[in-house]
DNA sequence: AGGAACAGTTTTTTT
DNA sequence: AACTGTTCCT
C-alpha cells in the first residue's frame, strides 16, 4: 500500500488510524472518485487526509487544487487540518464554498465576460430592493405577486442556468408570465448597480468558462485537482462548473450522502450525486459505512426512520461502539414547556457531570421556533449561543455601515445609496429621490453625478442641499482615505456622516447597535493595515459571503441553538430534535411530494445522526402559530422508532421523569391519532400499572444552592405546587428570593 | 418631510 | 406576536 510513498515525510500520518475504505478513498488513482460517505463515516477526514496525501506525495502541487465546501467554516476548518497534517499552511490551494470560488474566478477573468471587476454581491435583503423596482418598472403588482416569490423563482431559473430571455421563451402560466416581465429588469438595474446577485456568481462562472476557451484552458490547468464535499447538495450551475473544470482531466473527487440532501429548495438536484457513475463511467466508488460517531442505539433508530424513504441507495451503516442509552421520545404540552423540559434536562446532566453546556445542541426546523428556547435559558441565566436567527450581518446597523462602505467602492450601488441617504435624517424623501432617479434617467448619466448640483434639475431646499452634502461626504472620506487603513475609513465614514450620533441617540438599544457596529468595526481592523482601496472590496466580498455557521466558533461552553439544516456537518455529545410534529417536520409547505416529504424525512435523519451518546426527540400538544395556539400532532416520521427500541418519556411540568417502551401514535387507519395534554397523560399513568410517576422536591431546607444569577445561598423553605415546586432561598449576598425551580437554574453544592 | 396610528400579513430551510 | 406597508395628520 505504501509503494511510491517511501521517505515522504509525514505520509504515515496521512493515512494512520484510517480503515480500509477510507485508505482507498485517500490513496485512489487519478481518476473519478465517487465517496459515498454515511452519517459520521469520517467524510471530511477523508476529503482533508486526500488532499494531504495527494500534495504530500507530490501528486499534484497545493497551488494545482481545488477543494469546495459547504460553507465557509469547513473551508477554515479544512484549512487548519490541513497545515496540521503537512506541517504548515497550503500555500496558493483554493479552499472555500462554490460561490467564493465563483466570486474569485469573476474578479481574476470575470471582465472577458462583462462582469465588472469592481462588482458588489448583493444578499437577500439587497436584491428584494432590486426586485420591487424591477416590478415597478415591469407594472407587476406587488400585492398580486410577493416580490419573494419572483425572488425565488428567479433563482430557481439561474440556478438551473436559464438566464432572463431563456425564461420568457419558456415561461407558461399566469406567475411565470409575471416573472417572465420582470427579470429582465431585474437583470439590468443589477447591472447598471454593477452587482451580482447570489446566484449569478455560478451562472456567470459557468457561462465565462464556456464562452472562452482560453479562460478555461486556463483554469483547467490551474486545478489539476478537484475536490468537492457534500456533493449530493449542489445545483445544475454548480455541477456544470465542476464538469467544465474537470471534464477533460477527469481528476475530480466528490463526497457525498444522498441520505442527506437537504437543499431541492435551493436548487439541488440529488441526481448529480447519484448519476456520477453515469457521467463518468470508469469512477471509481467507495463507500464508507462505518459509523464513528453516534452509539449503536442512535443509529439504530436513525436507519429506522431514514428506511422509510423510497428514493434511496441502501446503506448498510454500521458500529462496532457501544449500545448506548435509549433514543427518548417526549412530549410537552407546548413550546414553553418543552424549552423548559430541555433546559431542565440539559442541567441535570451538567450536574451530574455526563455533560457541559458546550456539549449540548437544541435542533429545530424552524428560526422561530428558536425563541421560546432562548427565553427559558436567557431567564435561567444558561449561557446559549443561537446560530443563525437575526444574523448579524443582517442587522440594520450592520448593513447600513455596509450599505455606506459599498458606496466608497461602487458609487452606483443604488441599493446602498437609498439604505443611507437619509441616514440620519438629511431631509431626503422620496419625492426627492424619484426625481433623482427619473433625471439621470433621461440624461443618460450615473445619479451620483447629479449629487454636485441638484437645483439643476428641479430638486430644491432641504432635499437639496441634504444631497449635495451627503455626496461631498462620501467623496471627501474616499479622497482623504484612499490610502488609509480601512478602520481608520471605517471610522472617518460613521463619523463624518453622523450615522455614529444617530445610532447613539442616548437609549440603551442604541448602544448594542453600536456595539454591533463596533464588532463589524473589529472584522474590518483583521484586514490589515494595507491601503483601502485593496482591503475594503475584500472585505465587503467576505462579508457577504459569510454564511452563519460562520460565526460558530469552537470551544464554546454554551448550548447551541440551531437549525436542522445548519447543523448538517457538526456533531454534538447530546442532541434534543424538538418540534417534531406534523406541519413542522415535515413542513406544511413540503408536503405536495413525495420528494418534498423525504427531505422532511432526511432532515430529521440528518437531525438524529449528529449526537453521539444522547439523543432527543420531543414534540408539543400545542404549539403558537402567529400568536395564537394551534393543535399540535407528532410527526408521521416517529412512527418507526418503536421497533428501534427507542423509550418514551411523559413530560409533566417540564421534566423528563419515567420511561417505557416507545408506542408510536398512530391510530389503526394509519392517521396520527390526537393527543391529550401532557398534564392528563401524567395523572392517567400514575394509576395505571408500571412505576409510579415520581413529583418530588428536588430541594430541602438548608440546602446550599447556587443560581447562575444570584450567586450562592441557603434553601429557606421548599413546597410543592401545582405548578412544581417553589423555593425561597436566602442568598449570601443579595438577601431572601422566590422562585418556581422550572425557571431557575440551581446548582446544588456539596 | 416626517411621524403616528392603523391595517394587514406572515416561504422554512441559506450560499 | 411581530413586522411591513399604508394612510393621514402635522
Amino acid at each position: 500500500m505504501s509503494s511510491g510513498l517511501e521517505g515522504v515525510v509525514g505520509s504515515d500520518q496521512l493515512l494512520s488510524g484510517l480503515n480500509p475504505a477510507q485508505v482507498e478513498a485517500v490513496t485512489a488513482p487519478d481518476v473519478p472518485v465517487l465517496v459515498l460517505a454515511g452519517a459520521g463515516s469520517g467524510k471530511t477526514r477523508v476529503l482533508t487526509h486526500r488532499v494531504g496525501y495527494l500534495v504530500a506525495t507530490g501528486r499534484a502541487r497545493p497551488e494545482a487544487v481545488l477543494s469546495v465546501t459547504f460553507t465557509n467554516k469547513a473551508a477554515r476548518e479544512m484549512r487548519s487540518r490541513l497545515a496540521a497534517l503537512l506541517g504548515g499552511e497550503p500555500r496558493g490551494m483554493w479552499l472555500g464554498t462554490f460561490h467564493a470560488c465563483s466570486a474569485r474566478m469573476l474578479r481574476l477573468r470575470g471582465e472577458e465576460a462583462g462582469v465588472p471587476r469592481d462588482f458588489v454581491i448583493y444578499d437577500e435583503v439587497d436584491r428584494l430592493a432590486v426586485l420591487k423596482e424591477g416590478m415597478r418598472l415591469a407594472g407587476v403588482d406587488e400585492k398580486r405577486t410577493s416580490a419573494s416569490t419572483v425572488s425565488g423563482e428567479i433563482s430557481r431559473s439561474k440556478n438551473d442556468l436559464v438566464d432572463a430571455i431563456g425564461y420568457a421563451e419558456r415561461a407558461h402560466g399566469y406567475v411565470e408570465g409575471l416573472v417572465a416581465r420582470v427579470f429582465p429588469h431585474y437583470e439590468l438595474l443589477l447591472q447598471s448597480n454593477r452587482a451580482l446577485d447570489f446566484d449569478d456568481l455560478l451562472l456567470r462562472s459557468v457561462r465565462l468558462l464556456e464562452s472562452s476557451d482560453e479562460t478555461r484552458d486556463y483554469f483547467r490547468a490551474r486545478f489539476a485537482h478537484v475536490l468537492v464535499d457534500e456533493y449530493q447538495d449542489t445545483n445544475r450551475a454548480q455541477y456544470s462548473l465542476l464538469r467544465l473544470l474537470v471534464e477533460e482531466h477527469r481528476r475530480v473527487t466528490v463526497v457525498g450522502d444522498p441520505d442527506q440532501s437537504v437543499y431541492s429548495w435551493r436548487g439541488a438536484d440529488i441526481r448529480n450525486i447519484l448519476e456520477f457513475q453515469r457521467d463518468y463511467p470508469d469512477a471509481l466508488v467507495i463507500p464508507l459505512e462505518q459509523n464513528y460517531r453516534s452509539t449503536a442505539a442512535i443509529l439504530r433508530a436513525a436507519g429506522a426512520v431514514i428506511q422509510e424513504n423510497s428514493m434511496r441507495v441502501e446503506k448498510g451503516l454500521w458500529t462496532d461502539g457501544p449500545e448506548g442509552t435509549a433514543v427518548t421520545v417526549a412530549q410537552f404540552y407546548d413550546e414553553r414547556e418543552e424549552a423548559t423540559a430541555v433546559a431542565r434536562e440539559a442541567v441535570t446532566l451538567v450536574d451530574r457531570g455526563e455533560a457541559d453546556f458546550g456539549e449540548i445542541a437544541v435542533l429545530y426546523r424552524t428560526n422561530a421556533q428558536s425563541r421560546s428556547f432562548e427565553e427559558v435559558l436567557l431567564r435561567a441565566g444558561i449561557p446559549y449561543r443561537l446560530v443563525g436567527g437575526v444574523r448579524f450581518y443582517q442587522r440594520k446597523e450592520v448593513k447600513d455601515v455596509l450599505a455606506y462602505l459599498r458606496l466608497l467602492v461602487n458609487r452606483q450601488d443604488r441599493v446602498a445609496f437609498e439604505r443611507v441617504v437619509n441616514l440620519p435624517k438629511r431631509g431626503i424623501g422620496g419625492q426627492s429621490l424619484q426625481q433623482l432617479m427619473r433625471a439621470a434617467q433621461g440624461l443618460s448619466v450615473g445619479y451620483w453625478e447629479l449629487l454636485a448640483d441638484p437645483a439643476s434639475i428641479g430638486i430644491r431646499g432641504q432635499a437639496a442641499s441634504g444631497l449635495k452634502r451627503f455626496g461631498l461626504t462620501i467623496e471627501e472620506v474616499f479622497d482623504r482615505g484612499v490610502s488609509w487603513p480601512l478602520v481608520q475609513v471605517f471610522d472617518r465614514m460613521v463619523e463624518s456622516t453622523g450615522y455614529r450620533s444617530y445610532l447613539r441617540d442616548g437609549s440603551p438599544e442604541g448602544e448594542e447597535r453600536w456595539a454591533n457596529v463596533m464588532e463589524l468595526r473589529g472584522l474590518a481592523a483583521e484586514q490589515g493595515d494595507g491601503p483601502m482601496l485593496e482591503s475594503l472590496p475584500a472585505f465587503l466580498e467576505q462579508v457577504a459571503l459569510a454564511g452563519e455557521g460562520d460565526q460558530l466558533e469552537e470551544g464554546s461552553r454554551a448550548i447551541t441553538l440551531i437549525t436542522l439544516h445548519q447543523v448538517k456537518g457538526l456533531e454534538f455529545p447530546v442532541v434534543f430534535v424538538t418540534g417534531v410534529e406534523e406541519g413542522l417536520l415535515p413542513h406544511v409547505r413540503s408536503l405536495d411530494t413525495v420528494a418534498e416529504l423525504e427531505e422532511e424525512r432526511r432532515l430529521l435523519y440528518v437531525g438524529m445522526t449528529r449526537a453521539k451518546r444522547l439523543l432527543y426527540l420531543s414534540h408539543c400538544f400545542q404549539r403558537h402559530l402567529y400568536g395564537s395556539p394551534k393543535a399540535a400532532i407528532p410527526s408521521r416520521f416517529l412512527a418507526p422508532l418503536g421497533k428501534s427500541g427507542a423509550m418514551e418519556r411523559w413530560g409533566a411540568n417540564g421534566d423528563f421523569p419515567s420511561a417505557r417502551p416507545y408506542v408510536a401514535p398512530v391510530a389503526a387507519h394509519g392517521q396520527p391519532a390526537p393527543l391529550r395534554r401532557a398534564r392528563e397523560v401524567v395523572m392517567e399513568r400514575a394509576t395505571s400499572p408500571g412505576p409510579p410517576v415520581l413529583i418530588e422536591a428536588r430541594f430541602r431546607g438548608g440546602d446550599r444552592v447556587e443560581h447562575a444569577r444570584f450567586g450562592k445561598g441557603s434553601i429557606a423553605t421548599s413546597e410543592m405546587t401545582p405548578g412544581g415546586e417553589e423555593v425561597v432561598i436566602d442568598f449570601d449576598s443579595s438577601g431572601r428570593r422566590r422562585f418556581a425551580v422550572t425557571d431557575a437554574v440551581l446548582r446544588k453544592l456539596g
